[in-house]
RNA sequence: CCAGUUGGCUGGAUGGCCGCUCCGUGACGUGGGAAGUGUGUUGCGUACCGCGAUUGCGGGGAGGAAAGUCCGGGCUCCAUGGAAGCACGGUGCCGGAUAACGUCCGGCGGGGGUGACCCCAGGGACAGUGCCACAGAAAGCAAACCGCCUUCCUUGGAAGGUAAGGGUGAAAGGGUGCGGUAAGAGCGCACCGCGCGGCUGGUAACAGGCGCGGCACGGUAAACCCCACCGGGAGCAAGACCGAAUAGGGAUGGCAUAUGGCCUGUUUCCGGGCUGCCGUCCGGGUUGGUUGCACCAGGCGUCUGGUAACAGGCGUCGCAGAUGAAUGGCCAUCCAGCGCGGCCGGUUCGCCGGUCGUGGGGACAGAACCCGGCUUACAGGCCAUCUGGCGCG
RNA sequence: CGGAGCGUAGCGCAGCCUGGUAGCGCACUUGUCUGGGGGACAAGGGGUCGUCGGUUCAAAUCCGGCCGCUCCGA
């Protein structure tokens, strides 16, 4: 069906979030706390997914969304906030992400004193909760699951998750 | 050298890896397509014009407050015959600057400071009304509680005079001195203050003399108010355009017509409620998208006019455009500055400077249509200016 | 983005317009009534009036500037 792609298919296509009512629907499904950040995650059925993706190249990307809210402070600290979730979303997501999910992240106050790799920690932590099983490569879970962008992944990519991920 | 005053500038630097957005330009893909070309026809397709979760290169990418939203404008829509008035709101010494302002500049007056300098909503209280608690005898066309003085009379009181003294109060109806008096008093005089008139200087606010008055005219207008001037309302989420699904409106064509169709009380009986169906077109319109949207009261340099704010001439530059919201993430080194400790030097004994080690580490803060201001926040650093004090020559 | 309002005792509110004394209810403390509790009654304590300036003789009140909160419209 999608014949045209590029023959190794590692890296997942990440969306962002933009409309309010889709951190809304996020909102209502499973969240992971953690000292830098708090996770929520939604999986998207599949009739949204046709529908959101009908121009598109990827029919059901994952896709990422971030809340910073007043509390944690004024304007210059919410929006480092965000610029350090959205780091650590860039260097987690391709890797652990899963197509057909909303995430969204929410900063809190640790979320700027937190030292950088170790809200990388939170995040793949916090995925791994979400996500309700004991950690596995992308590969793994998506193969038999009902993914069907991420089909034909090459099985060998499980046992070193993290080789080359752009090997244009 | 120390302490201050005023004005202005600045708001960490360099490098590495990985990113974001806009503009330009090429490649690639894709759509249209003059010329050209093929053909019976559909075509092929150069220049060119678009588009892009693709990609190469080049360039731009937060602030002095971007903030608070307190004023003033531009711009857009709505309302509106003109003018004046009323109501409401705002402003309030004088002159100037400006598109305009509650802003700025220069003066004046008052207050503070040894001084440089700073602060002031700073019109009108004989246009009117109101208020001035408590205390106090008395608080607004003044007034006699104590006291002082005179007279009368039984030691104590009565009558009268008196605002110098006491006491109350934020404020007691000019102040100080001399004279004067029974005691006193603007009762008289001098100076100061106040009021009125006129003169001189100044565009004016106002200032300085002069003459007269003989003290009456307290405060409060950020109390009502009076006077002068200004103000139509809303705001880029303004406004314009495109516009899917669903629901509803209008026009029109066809079909169907009631013993019908749909919904409902679980079904029947028995009841209740609602009602034409399909197609085409039109207009409104929500999520959303495009636009408005970045070249203008523009920055910099210089000259001229002006005390200045500013204005004019010439030259030069192109300077953010995001939209769950870009302008960054991580790391290393360095430089200012800070804390602690050691050493050296100076000292007005408060401290200051230099150097070494170590720790920690960048202030306030993020464009959202755009400008001119105001206000508020801010680690520090730099330059200029003037003042006061001390020391030396 | 625009508009409106609020901040007073531990809590909920008056007082502000028209400036001089900050008050009400619940709660708290003490006492009495009761064998005790509850309850009633009586007495009492407790407030930088959000904050910083200004006007005034005098400010919770009037006028500005900040801070925090709430609501409304699109």
């Amino acid at each position: 069906m999608i014949g045209g792609k590029p023959p190794i298919l590692d890296i997942i296509m990440i969306d962002r979030l933009t409309k309010r009512a889709e951190f809304l629907q996020a909102a209502r499904g499973k969240r992971a706390a953690m000292p830098g950040l708090v996770l929520q995650m939604r999986v998207r059925s599949p009739v949204n997914a046709r529908t959101s993706a009908s121009q598109g190249h990827d029919p059901d990307p994952c896709r990422v969304g971030f809340t910073v809210t007043k509390k944690v402070g004024n304007a210059v600290v919410r929006n480092r906030a965000k610029r350090r979730l959205r780091a650590a979303a860039e260097a987690i997501l391709p890797r652990y992400g899963l197509p057909g999910r909303d995430y969204v992240v929410i900063g809190r106050a640790g979320t700027l004193t937190r030292p950088f790799a170790l809200l990388l920690g939170d995040l793949e932590r916090a995925l791994a909760k979400v996500h309700g099983r004991t950690h596995l490569s992308p590969a793994a879970i998506s193969a038999p699951g009902s993914g069907p962008g991420s089909g034909p992944v090459t099985a060998e990519s499980e046992t070193h998750p993290d080789d080359d991920r752009r090997k244009s």
